[in-house]
DNA sequence: GCTTGACTTAGAGTTGGCTCTAAGTTGTAA
DNA sequence: TTACAACTTAGAGCCAACTCTAAGTCAAGC
């Protein structure tokens, strides 16, 4: 498929596409006879997996990293699965962390409701 | 207490100090007769909150309003609650989604390491 | 009374992650 | 055979959120 459609099926935007490539990110994009980029089923499942990572807060940069190692081939996949077993840890933490959040902010808003129940009945 | 202490209790550097009142996070921050600021407890709650807000992935623009409607008094704290009440509804959905995030992540990790076994019963 | 160090300000610089522009190429359709 | 739309590139611009710099003020200790 075409960078159009690729921007569609993956709902990242064509000029984010040609930047995750720049920057590594997307390697070996091949390309029809007139150099355009054509995308495949593989491209649209690994630019899956880059914003599963950035969307649970890995930076683009570690992300490049893992891309790297993945383009090494079979003998990286320990040290891949070490860094996934790593951000699995951190994003854990997170979502603990933002159960608290959570729960304080609800606190805060019983606070408010008992307020204003007040002030109602002042 | 002055900046340094104030940076050191609530762990924010006294440039992003500055930079919030500058932008109207901190608002009312008095000073000593050497015209340098003078925290207090009360503003220790208040960045504490901000901060909470900031985590959970509240741009600071937003943070701004709330701040804004606070300075306006009581008759303004329905509003604060409603904001707060939809900032808790947008949590719970990204906490949601991390958790998916996250059951996805331990799968690629299973597959990594059942791959590995197979590499080395080769 | 002078040095030192922590503060003050306005405004410039940095970082991460895009987002856009300008200039050029290519394949298709009128 | 030229007009057009969609692509290409390098590099500039933008936004959020800081982070730092330069120049100046002030209180305390020597």
């Amino acid at each position: 498929m075409n960078i159009q459609k690729f921007s569609k099926v993956t709902n990242v935007s064509s000029y984010t596409i040609r930047y995750y490539e720049k920057i590594g990110l997307l390697k070996n994009i091949s390309r029809n006879s007139s150099g355009h980029r054509w995308f495949t089923e593989k491209d649209v499942i690994w630019i899956e997996f880059i914003k599963r990572l950035k969307d649970t807060g890995m930076p683009l940069d570690n992300i490049k990293k893992y891309a790297d190692l993945r383009d090494e081939g079979a003998s990286t996949s320990e040290l891949r699965m070490k860094i996934l077993q790593q951000h699995a840890v951190t994003l854990e933490e997170k979502i603990s962390e933002e159960q608290f959040h959570l729960k304080k902010l609800k606190e805060k808003i019983e606070h408010y409701s008992e307020f204003i129940e007040l002030e109602l009945n002042a």
